[in-house]
DNA sequence: TAGATTGTTAATCGATTAACAATC
DNA sequence: TAGATTGTTAATCGATTAACAATC
């Protein structure tokens, strides 16, 4: 029962564990073996059943892991298993896609706020979203406790959009753009990199 | 001047930078140092230098990297100096996004078709593509020389799209939905997790 | 010269893998 | 029992980091 941080590899794999084994429940299954959960990962399964049993004895041997209660665990362990509410910056194609899907509500994170520079779209509703006003960033952050923000917005205007975010007192911006974008120390900028991601799938393809 | 395949982290890592470095440019950064580079890919600086100096010596003592020339050298390190074709499943908020994105035209990927089950959406305009229904795959595939597809359909709908790329003779199917994808042995199948990445970054910033 | 940054070493730590007894 | 899969060991390999001489 460690009380110390994981080790960033340790962190990571969990919590590419916990997104598989959350849609692995959806489709109905109860259990699931390293092996299958290794194929979805791309993670060794001695390496999955070495992370797991470090925590203790999850699984059952010759039957494997039950889903519900590794889902549990593993929130237990990430200290994740509460609600955070998120604000997404960008109303267009991209900040549309993310507000209607389930993919971030599937592990408590609630969209709390969506907001645009385009005057344009101020009031319209996406899902059960209004768009509000730039404006209107720093009091909705404060109000609704918001620590995560998301960028949906033009590579152009990612980093202003990523500045008001960080003056409202956000914590952490989710950049889905392919901007790069600078952020004060103790602000922690995680970038979507698909673009990075293909090139390294290619490269396994191509050797 | 390693012929052999490189390990894992070193292919991931050099995507990375490759994707970083592209971003730079396009500011208008002419030198890049390791110390930069690593807060836009929090890859620890020693790190960096020791990836790129087991390939040459690519740097400027005083200086920092040529950005030009590193994209060049990490380029011909991937193999991924050419120009590739890409089918887009899907034409809704997702697949818009991502065919009015210019971040996979960046690295040389060309969006060389989309296409959409929906019947009322076969024709219409997207970008500088036509949608084009899903019985065209196979043709459209062959005739392009498309090796990978991406999947921006809603989940219930990203197994079958997956079905349909891999008859087709699509080698890679880049997965940008939540759901999990199967596919047979020698198809990769790379799965964006963005909830995942999220669940990640909180981790470290709750601990 | 002075400042900055690379290239490289050395030491430690975590990741990876095969193998297999334990046990469901 | 027979088959499957975990938990664990042991050995190797890659990642990480601090430190610093070399040099731009």
């Amino acid at each position: 029962m460690a009380e110390e941080r994981l080790p960033l590899g340790v962190a990571a794999r969990l919590s590419r564990y916990l997104q598989i084994l959350t849609q692995a429940k959806k489709t109905g299954k109860h259990t699931i073996s390293s092996k299958t959960l290794s194929e979805y990962s791309n993670v060794n399964p001695t390496q999955i059943r070495r992370d797991l049993s470090s925590f203790g004895k999850f699984g059952k041997r010759g039957v494997g892991y039950n889903v519900d209660y590794l889902i549990a665990r593993i929130k237990e362990i990430l200290h994740t298993s509460g609600s955070h509410n998120l604000a997404l910056m960008g109303s267009g194609n991209l900040g549309t896609a993310i507000a209607s899907s389930k993919i971030f509500a599937d592990h408590g994170f609630n969209i709390a706020a969506l907001f645009d520079a385009d005057p344009a779209k101020i009031g319209q509703e996406v899902g059960s979203l209004r768009v509000q006003p730039v404006t209107e960033v720093a009091e909705t952050v404060r109000e609704r406790g918001i620590i995560v923000g998301v960028l949906a917005v033009p590579p152009h205007a990612a980093q202003e959009a990523a500045n008001v975010l960080v003056s409202a007192g956000v914590k952490i911006i989710f950049n889905y753009t392919e901007a790069l974008v600078d952020a004060p120390p103790g602000i922690t900028v995680h970038s979507m990199s698909p673009a990075g991601e293909l090139l390294y799938a290619l490269y396994f393809y191509l050797t």
